[in-house]
DNA sequence: GAATTTTTTCAGACTATTTTAAGACTATGG
DNA sequence: CCATAGTCTTAAAATAGTCTGAAAAAATTC
């Protein structure tokens, strides 16, 4: 996901690119009004974080702006608590959200993570694979009249395989993409989480499996 | 709520359709000026959404007939950026707030909010899933002859999860509805109001209950 | 201002998920 | 066929997320 921060406060911008590169985005910053424009024209965007003071060019302007060149990307703005207005409670500026200084990492995550979902929720349809239905709603795995409720991790990794279905998904790369890069998950963390899921399908009595290629990874396959 | 949707652009009405069911508004779609106006007439509506450009009467003759007929709805105008115009700006046809496409789903809310608000009279329906029924205007819960009433938090929290019955709602989105999002309100006051609404829902002897999906949220369901 | 209701807080119980670890199994090259 | 490294499976231990009852605090009502 990229994300373009405009906050003059390099301090500030400093620690919400930090928080945001933790989460795995992808950031740019800028610093005034002026570059955010240009950059956020550039429509590359998943979610534009946008102070409302900035020198060249204000937030408002920058959102109005935006939209006046069509592009729709989520805009959350940031706000002193004594800066506000019903400009922007309202957002009537064209803004999809806004937060008052001083917040919490959690607090931003969450509306950043809110905004993005709203925009994608198009994109949040269940996923078919033979004769398997995954649902991305309610992280539920159904066959036929049966249906399993799945863990977040089997969750995880099962969309994995499914975003590669023809592909091979080694381990590494469901070790980074699931448990993380920093994290010390060993090989068989995975291959429990395999065995976890095959369970899964057959209790199913699905005709979909995944296939071991040993030394390289696992794919989805058909019987 | 009774809503009335005027726009002949069909994609963008049904968008805006589903958008406002999804509010449980109740809505209607009419497809051009005539018809818009014939069905404003009726007096039956808490806000008429209404296209500026629409075939065989404009937006602009719609408001002016209505108001001519002495019906006072609040009226929120869809405009194109490059069909502003004073007309629209100043409001002087009429109508009561104008927005211009394209627009967010949270600001059509915002506004329809605000416009039904300022009106003061909404009217307040029922709202049913399975057994139970929630009336809005006292705040109680209902299932067959046993009733029993919510605290205010209980009945957000509720009308919540009623708005929607067949997707998740997070514990976040909890908070940030109910409590406010510069609440410090923590995930266990989440998990104490469902328990209070499940108490309540078992009280009545209902046959409506509400899941949990770990780590994600709570929805409804039926037993 | 007392009584009642609603909301928050907290701790311990409970449960699902995740990790760990050990032994069984299997493909592959020698 | 054997040795080996890689993989599978399972049970159990550890952890993290959730539930719930009770009591305190706050808000409302009478």
């Amino acid at each position: 996901m990229r994300v373009l921060i405009v906050e003059d406060e390099k301090r500030l911008a400093q620690a919400l690119g930090q928080i945001m590169e933790e989460q795995r985005y992808n950031v740019d910053m800028v610093y005034d009004g002026q570059d955010g424009l240009d950059y956020g024209l550039s429509g590359q965007y998943d979610v534009i974080v946008l102070d409302v003071m900035l020198p060249k060019m204000d937030g408002f302007s920058v959102v109005k702006k935006l939209r006046e060149n069509n592009i729709s990307v989520p805009v959350l703005m940031l706000t002193a608590r004594d800066e506000i207005s019903d400009k922007v409670t309202g957002l009537d500026c064209g803004a999809d959200d806004y937060m008052t200084k001083p917040f919490s990492p959690e607090e931003l995550l969450a509306r950043i993570r809110a905004l993005s979902r709203r925009q994608g929720d198009v994109v949040l349809e269940d996923i078919h694979w033979a004769d398997l239905t995954l649902k991305l709603s309610s992280r539920t795995l159904h066959c036929g009249a049966k249906s399993v409720s799945l863990g977040f991790k089997e969750f995880e990794v099962l969309k994995l395989l499914l975003a590669n279905p023809k592909g091979i998904v080694s381990k590494e790369e469901l070790i980074v993409k699931v448990w993380g890069s920093d994290s010390n998950a060993e090989d068989n963390n995975v291959e429990a989480y395999i065995s976890f899921l095959r369970k899964k399908f057959f209790y199913l009595g699905s005709r979909a499996g995944i296939g071991t290629v040993r030394k390289v990874g696992y794919h989805l396959e058909e019987n």
